[in-house]
RNA sequence: GCCCCAGUGGCGGAAUGGUAGACGCGACAGACUCAAAAUCUGUUGUCCGCGAGGGCGUGCUGGUUCGAGUCCGGCCUGGGGCACCA
């Protein structure tokens, strides 16, 4: 049985691919451009089949659109800057720099054993002083636009290794390290303006119509911008107001209290005189600064004594609490609460036995206060703790809120107009709003705001592996100094110890003692460096001439950008690809000619699962490490037990990884692909099987022998289409056609799951084609080539190597066109129509395409099941859908 | 807590509102073989029936429709993101 030789198959064909340059690329005024990209990898380590994929649908798309005739730009490079170099650092006592190149040379051989379609001419390191030199050279125009400013910021706080945590870092609130508990604590730190495009971040969301809805809504959220009004309260006994921003300045009759964020100034200024109150602080200040931490937490407040006049109620005064739910870097870090229609504010009053004030509900109900809900029957209070609107005995409608806020907004009852604000009993709650809001600028009590969830982004980081920001501080007086243009870059020094906690940079002997560029005194290096989010928000722009002595060429950028297609992970739905979009727009600020959207595509693919093993204790466990013992599965070092645990992204701390030089050697690097394309749509994950790969390699074999032994000798390539073709043939030549047309669907609609199944259908059709006649040999060849030409960008070296199995002696299958697809080929003659009853499915008929509906309904009500179904009742009604379906209704 | 996504045979999945389960994996049976592997052929949602055929079936539950896996409402379960992981 012959077997296809893959190993010198994938090493033939890479050797030719490469000695042609067959992916070079320049630009091409001549041809349409398309540029391809996927994410580019972090340099962790190895490469494992999880990381393929992502690199395996771009290859296929660049292939795919290289045959149909576009100049493909397909570049590859590194991420290289991160914690994980710093973390191997203190680990293993390597320098980041050399673990960094070290992974980059493993990852790009591991890369190249996929015969990837990259233009490795244009391959890219962020971490190496040819890339950040540019990307401190945009900050300093940043800088230049007021698009970079500093500002004290909080930080997680390991007060064991005096060090700053990643979120990633803090676990249960303690220091992954020391298990410290971790603090908020306050830096000076660098920021980038993207609040400046905040509306037109948001605005431009919907020309991004190619990128899939669910990452447009997370960006909108995440932007999130609420309409809504700031308000100022008196606080009695006091000078200052107090600001808070609301986005239903309508509830404002309701409020019952004020809440402050723990690191508000008047909290921390009340704290001076209260322990408990700094106390209170510190404990918010305990739970870290990620908002998951944060919102999750019980919700808790402090009275800090202080009371908030209410603006339209002289006589009421607002407790003001000091609350660990209300965020100071949104809105004002105030709010006013009212229970009754938002339900934090609702839980928070039960909590503290605050009022609960309805001011909307119904229109048609009857509402009920606190005090008269307590007369109620128990069973009708407890059933307004579901729901605040409800039926009592009589009939009546009623409403009361119990512990579910009513937070409906529609047309609504509002109690006393509104406050006698207007004349009018019944308001939509957008109408309240507006009255509220002119009736706060007419007290010089407040005004109509817009506010954003987006917050301006942090770029400072204390961590030696990244970008150094270029500017320094003046001793004698403190002022900071941007470094020249011509002194970049300011490079990371080598000699530089992990031996102690801290950032490295700033405890380096030299380093960061330098001389002010513009007065020569002495002066102190910034020794924070930029987020590694800031290298990726500019290197598909870098790709267009990665040799440019200038950040990017824009007649290259020009002629490449936007990217076409993009493709990578859920993960960067928000971050990554906002902080692009926001580069672009900052760097047009900034002078430079350059589109506003960077991607015009956007692909986001599944993860790869694999099954993982655990003992009882929950270690998790190699699948090498285990054996069976007694018909059970055990650890062999321990004899433990363990079990096959449930699907999980590969990881190394999971042990599921499964490594792609392995597969690779095994099965041959199109088999691989073929798997990672196959089993399931792109956006889902994929489980990675022993029994796919094996499924995979057994197509890969099927296909070679298919090719290379054909059931007649084939005319040679060119040959012009014979007369007397048999009906066999015939129809083969239709399955063809019809393939090329729905795989090119397919791929276009990234199904490539569903283009396999159609290419399996039409490897099926040649292996069971029985040629009639002489002539038949050209059917088999036309399906044959197509068959191999529809694989070729999945399975690009078996598919070289049968494509010159099929004559084509000197012309690559690189290069070869896309089939023509012959339209006259689709059309059937007959279709197969279902025929129902009342919805059943009871028979189906063969017609003639488009055959008169009257004609089409008569055979259907001839058929003795339909007959049977209809148990002698006449039809009432009868759809015909042409081509499709007759339904009869009895 | 907030936001998002997904639930279809034993498994991965397919299906412009129109024949649910394409294609593959697995399983079972058979062919080839001294035997095994590989390969090839057939069967395979489930229940009733000798058969013809029929009942049930796309997480649950209501609705829209001649017709719902698909559209709408209410749930349930699982997964992802939440600003210093990349």
């Amino acid at each position: 049985m012959a077997r296809y030789a893959f190993k010198d198959v994938d090493r033939k064909w890479q050797q030719i691919w490469a000695d042609r340059g067959s992916f070079r690329v320049a630009e091409d005024a001549a041809r349409p451009k398309y540029y391809v990209l996927e994410m580019f990898p972090y340099p962790s380590g190895r490469l494992h089949v999880g990381h393929a994929r992502n690199y395996t649908i771009g290859d296929v798309l660049a292939r795919y659109k290289r045959a149909k005739g576009f100049n493909v730009l397909h570049p590859m490079g590194w991420d290289a800057f991160g914690l994980p170099a710093e973390n191997a650092a203190m680990a293993n006592k390597v320098h980041p720099a050399v673990w960094t190149e070290e992974n980059i040379r493993v990852m790009g051989e591991q890369l190249r054993l996929l015969g990837l379609s990259y233009d490795w001419g244009r391959e890219i390191a962020t971490c190496r002083p040819d890339y950040y030199r540019h990307e401190q050279k945009m900050f300093l125009d940043f800088l230049k636009a007021g698009l970079a400013y500093r500002r004290e910021s909080w930080v997680n706080w390991d007060p064991v290794d005096h060090t700053v945590l990643a979120n990633e870092q803090v676990i249960d609130g303690r220091g992954w390290r020391t298990g410290a508990v971790v603090e908020r604590r306050k830096l000076t730190q660098w920021f980038l303006r993207i609040t400046a495009f905040a509306d037109e971040l948001l605005a431009a969301i919907e020309t991004l119509d190619e990128w899939p809805d669910r990452v447009r809504l997370m960006q909108e959220n995440w932007i999130g911008k609420s309409v809504g009004a700031t308000m100022l309260f008196d606080l009695v006994g006091r000078d200052d107001r107090l600001e808070v921003f609301t986005t239903r300045p309508d509830t404002i009759f309701g409020a019952s209290f004020c809440a402050l964020a723990a690191d508000h100034p008047l909290v921390l200024s009340a704290a001076e005189g209260d322990a408990g109150l700094a106390a209170f602080i510190a404990e918010c200040r305990a739970l870290g600064t990620s908002e998951a931490a944060i919102e999750t937490a019980e919700k808790r407040g402090y009275d800090t004594g202080l009371r908030a006049r209410h603006p339209f109620l002289p006589d009421v005064e607002l407790p003001v609490y000091a609350a660990n739910f209300v965020l100071m870097d949104y809105g004002t870090g105030a709010i006013f609460g009212c229970p009754a229609h938002d339900q934090r504010d609702l839980d928070f009053a039960r909590k503290y036995s605050l009022a609960v004030i309805p001011v909307l509900w119904p229109q048609t109900h009857r509402c009920y206060s606190d005090a008269e809900a307590a007369d109620l029957p128990e069973s009708l209070r407890a059933a307004f703790d579901g729901d605040p609107v409800q039926t009592a005995a009589d009939g009546a409608t009623v409403f009361h809120v119990g512990t579910t806020a009513y937070s409906d907004t529609g047309l609504a009852a509002y109690r006393y107009n509104l406050g006698h604000l207007t004349d009018k009993p019944v308001l939509s709650v957008a109408e309240a709003k507006a009255i509220a809001i002119a009736a706060l600028e007419k007290a010089d009590a407040g005004t109509g705001a817009v506010t954003f969830r987006l917050r301006d982004w942090g770029v400072s980081r204390q961590r030696y592996w990244g970008c150094p920001i270029p500017v320094v501080y003046r001793v004698s007086d403190g002022v900071m100094v941007p470094v020249p243009e011509d002194q970049l870059p300011v490079a990371l020094p080598d000699d530089v110890e992990f031996d102690k906690p801290g950032n490295p940079l700033d405890r380096h002997p030299t380093w960061k003692h330098t001389t002010c560029p513009e007065t020569g005194e002495p002066a102190l290096r910034e020794t924070d460096t930029f987020d590694t989010f800031v290298e990726s928000s500019w290197y598909f722009l870098r790709f267009c001439s990665p040799d440019s002595d200038v950040p990017f060429d824009e007649a290259a950028t020009g002629y490449w950008m936007p990217v076409d297609q993009y493709i990578g992970g859920i993960e960067h739905a928000v971050l990554h690809l906002l902080y692009s979009r926001f580069f672009t727009r900052a760097l047009k600020a900034c002078g430079y000619r350059v589109a506003d959207e960077p991607f015009a595509r956007l692909m986001t693919q599944g993860m790869v699962v694999h099954e993982t093993l655990q003992t009882a204790g929950g270690d998790w466990v190699y699948p090498e490490e285990t054996g069976e013992r007694d018909g059970a599965l055990v650890r062999l070092a321990d004899g433990a037990p363990v079990t096959r645990g449930r699907l999980e992204k590969m990881s190394k701390s999971k042990k599921n990884v499964v490594g792609l030089e392995a597969m690779v050697d095994g099965y041959g690097a199109d088999t691989v692909r073929l798997l990672l394309l196959s089993d399931s749509p792109p956006e889902r994950d994929l489980e990675w099987t022993e029994a796919g790969i094996e499924g995979a390699w057994r197509y890969a074999n099927r296909l070679f022998r298919l090719i290379t032994e054909p059931a007649v000798d084939l005319p040679p390539p060119g040959t012009p289409l014979p007369d007397g073709l048999s009906a066999a043939a015939q129809s083969l030549r239709a399955l063809a056609h019809k393939t090329v047309a729905a795989v090119d669907a397919d791929f276009a609609g990234f199904r490539f799951n569903r283009a396999i199944a159609r290419l399996r259908e039409l490897t099926t059709g040649v292996a069971e084609f029985a040629p009639q006649g002489p002539a038949d040999g050209w059917a088999l060849r036309e399906a044959s080539e197509a068959l191999v030409r529809l694989v070729g960008p999945m399975m690009p070296h078996l598919c070289e190597e049968l494509w010159q199995h099929l004559g084509h002696a000197d012309t690559l299958l690189l290069d070869a066109p896309w089939p023509e697809v012959d339209l006259a080929l689709l059309a059937e003659d007959t279709v197969t129509v279902a025929v129902q009853v009342n919805g059943k499915l009871r028979a189906t008929l063969t017609l003639p395409r488009d055959v008169d509906k009257a004609v089409a309904e008569e055979q259907a009500l001839a058929e003795d099941n339909v007959v049977r179904a209809m148990a002698g009742k006449p039809p009432r009604k009868v759809i015909v859908v042409p081509n499709r379906i007759v339904n009869v209704v009895v």
